[in-house]
RNA sequence: GCGAGAGUGGCGGAAUUGGUAGACGCACCAGACUUAGGAUCUGGCGGCAUAGCCUUGGGGGUUCGAGUCCCCCCUCUCGCACCA
């Protein structure tokens, strides 16, 4: 009979949907086990990158499964977005349409892969059943104030016609379709996730054991926690006094002030105008900060810009020394990073230096390094070394570390500074100028200003009787039926939001509706929620290490300030998969290298592409995709299936259970049964410990082999008979994870009444694993010379007298004295001689 | 510059964590079966001057023994960055 996939993946995908198998039952006293992967856009067509990952979160699921525990495995659409949009105007159709026709035809698609999904839990974030409660979070956000509107610059795609977050732009492009992203002055919304820096910060160890480090080091530098002091410069007044306006600058160096030989400040600074006013200088300024503001953003960024200043003409003074600081405006210097004002010191910051010898700025050491003995009178290098405090008055001798102490002890008793933190992180802007998404739901009076909608009114639907404009602009704010609405609070005349939410808030709390998705009183029960969280796997692509996972998790904090949660993390292990690439490089349709898995699945059947995708590398690393690669895991199912038949037709015993060492009464059925017992043994660590299915696989592989040399010899008695269907039956269930519907199809021809998928995973003999006879390689000074069969037991002495006594070595022994044996008994003797 | 990860056959990748380097698969070669083989089964397959020698990016070191541990260097990938 040949093995034909499409009609057996077909019968067995039928047989779990009509029973249910996957749905997870809230009832069980079973352990519960949540595995999570990241849900996909649904835009109409999977690709190999999401037959990956979920094949990889499907062997999991099944395998904790078998290992006895209630899983949860749920699947569902990041739905709201741009796309939609965008493709509903090309082929003039609406946003909803498009979504929702993709939706069904990729469910249909992970269904054809047979992986195991509670369909039942299936959540869609466009539907209003998911974002009135996301409405209902934004307005108790709005209510603790974690939900704020503010006028600033903010990233402006021109092409998607809309806003973005920091987290959105990429080396100054727009993430989703790489234009340059403009600035531009707007009232948003923003969420307060700069409240949470000092959480996400220090979370991120509980996290260490269970996420990838390079996620963790990622999201440190994102929010770029760093600490030093603010410190207080005093204007010069004209009559050379200080002022009381002060410029107050960041900076970790504290301990190099008293070597502060300039100050510089971006051009946008705020005191910038009133410095120059007046002076000579004034012209030349402005005429540097037109040049700067006009500067493209990705060029001033990079190491290329060249870094110009321009005096202003205006001195401030060292609150340490009341030594007078000429005031620069200086190209480099961030206008929204710390204060926007940088203390220049050359002698021990890199860039200072450069900039002072451009400018002929003085350069003064004030922290002389270890080892050092005289303060040099001109400095010819910067110094970046620890050291010792010099040329800083009451300070000189300290160490520099002791010094950042005693500086901002005495910053903060005289009034010009403190110490303090600053962060990279900035709020996260979630309003987006587009149609596509859920309505932010407040409202503006004329009279009472903004109102929050009430929560009785939730949800504020999008309308969907409403055509989407050509120029991709929101057609909301031209649509009354949408925002004429009532004032809730003095019920006259209101304007709804016509911004609606970046896509990134539904996804910062879709798998916490799985644990409850059907709720339609709340969002979701507190119960269900402590049960299933935080999620036990979640596995994606290391594209979210930013954005939806620090999002996440800024989202699970608030929502639990908010009273929603009792919950500190998402997610307590992350394991973010590898790329498929063709031809080593990313499969993308630009670049016409991509494979279908529609059309892999049709020539080959679900579970080939799936053993693919999960032998041809471990799961976090990138693969090439292959055709002869795809053509051997082919080979290897259909090698299963002929032995199968052959067993099938020749071994009574098929139903039996576990062999027993009396059945393995020869060589050939002892060493068969010893290598079920091992790679039992392998593939269950290479799965449960480390996610290695590619080695998991690769055992079994060997397994197989080893039935295929063994078959004929074992055949002819019933008790090599009961060896072969034991390993064969332990091969069904080590790769039933992997490819489903063909093991599942063996086992029941072989008879078997239950099904795999309920089946307990497999547990190793320790005493099947025992041999009488182990092979010790022998080594003179290090290297292999020789090979000895011993017996197990057989002690050191016995094991040096065998090995002393082989052939090869005797020969590389000759005309040397044996200094020291060494014996590591059932491995190796290394005979060391000279 | 800072941080993280990685460098092993023609290729994808293994190596029980200091103990036979190259499992398993791909590609390739040979044999068997066959009217046929792009099917299947069996075997071979790192390199070389082949009783042996060399070999895990390069160079040192520790050790009876190093892909694995330590030091120095090189290359690549990713993230952050005039960040004060």
């Amino acid at each position: 009979m040949k093995y034909d996939p499409q009609a057996i993946e077909a019968k067995w995908q039928k047989h779990w949907t009509e029973c249910g198998t996957f749905r997870t039952r809230e009832d069980s006293d079973k352990q519960g086990y949540y595995c999570l992967e990241m849900f996909p856009y649904p835009s109409g067509n999977i690709h190999m990158g999401h037959v990956r990952n979920y094949s990889i979160g499907d062997v999991v699921a099944r395998f904790k499964r078998m290992q006895g525990l209630n899983v949860l495995h749920p699947m569902g659409w990041d739905a709201f977005g741009l796309p939609a949009e965008n493709a509903a105007i090309k082929n003039n159709t609406h946003p909803a349409k498009w979504t929702y026709a993709n939706i069904d035809a990729m469910r249909a698609q992970l269904q054809r892969l047979g992986y195991s999904y509670d369909w039942e839990r299936e959540v869609a974030t466009c539907d209003p059943e998911y974002y009135r409660w996301e409405q209902l979070f934004f307005l108790r956000f709005l209510e603790k104030g974690l939900m704020y509107r503010k006028k600033a610059a903010q990233n402006w795609c021109p092409e998607c016609n809309t806003v973005l977050a920091n987290e959105q732009v990429i080396d100054g492009l727009c993430w989703r379709c790489d234009s340059k992203v403009e600035q531009k002055e707007l009232t948003q919304w923003f969420a307060r996730i700069t409240d949470y820096a000092d959480e996400l910060l220090a979370d991120l160890d509980t996290l260490q054991d269970g996420w990838p480090e390079r996620v963790l080091s990622m999201q440190r530098n994102w929010i770029g926690k760093s600490i030093g002091a603010e410190i207080q410069f005093p204007l010069e007044g004209p009559d050379g006094k200080a002022l009381d306006e002060r410029i107050t600058v960041f900076t970790t160096r504290q301990d190099t002030v008293f070597g502060a030989s300039f100050m510089s400040l971006a051009p946008e600074h705020p005191l910038m105008e009133r410095l120059i006013a007046g002076k000579e200088q004034e012209a030349a300024v402005r005429a540097f900060a037109e040049k700067t503001r006009n500067m493209d953003s990705t060029l001033r960024g990079s190491d290329a810009m060249e870094k110009e200043g321009v005096f202003t003409g205006a001195y401030c003074l060292n609150p340490f020394t009341g030594k007078r600081i000429p005031i620069w405006a200086a190209n480099f210097v961030v206008a929204d990073y710390g204060t926007g004002a940088v203390m220049g010191v050359p002698s021990h910051d890199a860039r200072d230096f450069d900039f002072a010898a451009k400018y002929d700025l003085p350069v003064v050491m004030v922290i002389k390094p270890e080892g050092m003995d005289a303060i040099p009178a001109k400095m010819d290098a910067v110094s970046l070394e620890p050291g010792v405090m010099v040329n800083s008055g009451e300070f000189d001798g300290l160490s520099n570390e002791e010094g950042k102490i005693r500086i901002v002890e005495w910053l903060e008793k005289n009034g010009y500074g403190k110490r303090t933190v600053n962060w990279r992180l900035r709020d996260w802007n979630i309003s987006r100028q587009r149609y596509w998404g859920a309505p932010i739901p407040v409202i503006y009076c004329d009279t009472c200003g903004m109102v929050p909608e009430k929560e009785e009114n939730l949800p504020v639907r999008l309308p969907l009787d409403i055509k989407t404009r050509a120029d991709g602009r929101s057609p909301l704010p031209d649509a009354p039926e949408f925002y004429e609405c009532v004032c809730p609070q003095c019920g006259g005349k209101g304007r709804r939001e016509t911004d609606t939410m970046d896509t990134f808030v539904e996804s910062s709390w879709y798998f916490l509706r799985y644990a409850d998705a059907r709720n339609d009183k709340e969002p979701f029960a507190k119960a269900p929620v402590k049960k299933w969280l935080p999620a036990n796997q979640y596995i994606g692509g290391v594209e979210h290490a930013i954005l939806h996972l620090l999002y996440s998790r800024f989202f699970v904090k608030a929502l639990r300030d908010c009273g929603f949660v009792d919950l500190d993390e998402p997610f307590a292990n992350l394991l973010t998969q590898g790329m498929v690439l063709m031809d080593g490089a990313k499969m993308s349709k630009s670049k016409g290298n991509t494979v279908d898995p529609t059309e892999m699945i049709a020539r080959y059947g679900a579970d080939t592409v799936r053993l693919f995708c999960l032998f041809a590398a471990p799961p976090e690393r990138d693969f090439d995709w292959t055709e002869s690669g795809i053509e051997g895991s082919f080979r290897f199912i259909n090698r299963v299936w002929r032995l199968a038949e052959e067993l099938l037709g020749k071994v009574p015993a098929m139903r039996a259970a576990s062999s027993t060492a009396a059945d393995a009464a020869t060589a050939t059925a002892r060493e068969l049964r010893l290598k079920e017992h091992a790679t039992i043994k392998k593939a269950s660590a290479d799965i449960a410990q480390k996610f290695q299915f590619n080695t998991a696989i690769a055992a079994v592989m060997e397994l197989v082999n080893a039935m295929y040399l063994a078959k004929d010899e074992l055949l002819a008695d019933e008790g090599g008979q009961r060896v072969l269907a034991s390993a064969f039956a332990s091969t069904l269930t080590l790769l039933s994870p992997v490819i489903p519907h063909l093991c599942e199809e063996l086992w029941q021809l072989s008879g078997m009444t239950s099904e795999l998928v309920d089946e307990a995973w497999p547990a190793y003999r320790d005493d099947a694993l025992v041999r009488d006879q182990v092979t010790v390689v022998v080594q003179v000074n290090g290297k292999l010379r020789g090979k000895i069969d011993v017996a197990a037991d057989a002690t050191r002495e016995a094991i040096e007298k065998e090995a002393l006594a082989e052939a090869n070595v005797v020969k590389h022994l000759e005309g040397l004295t044996v200094r020291k044996v060494v014996v590591i008994p059932g491995k190796l003797v290394n005979v060391v001689a000279s």
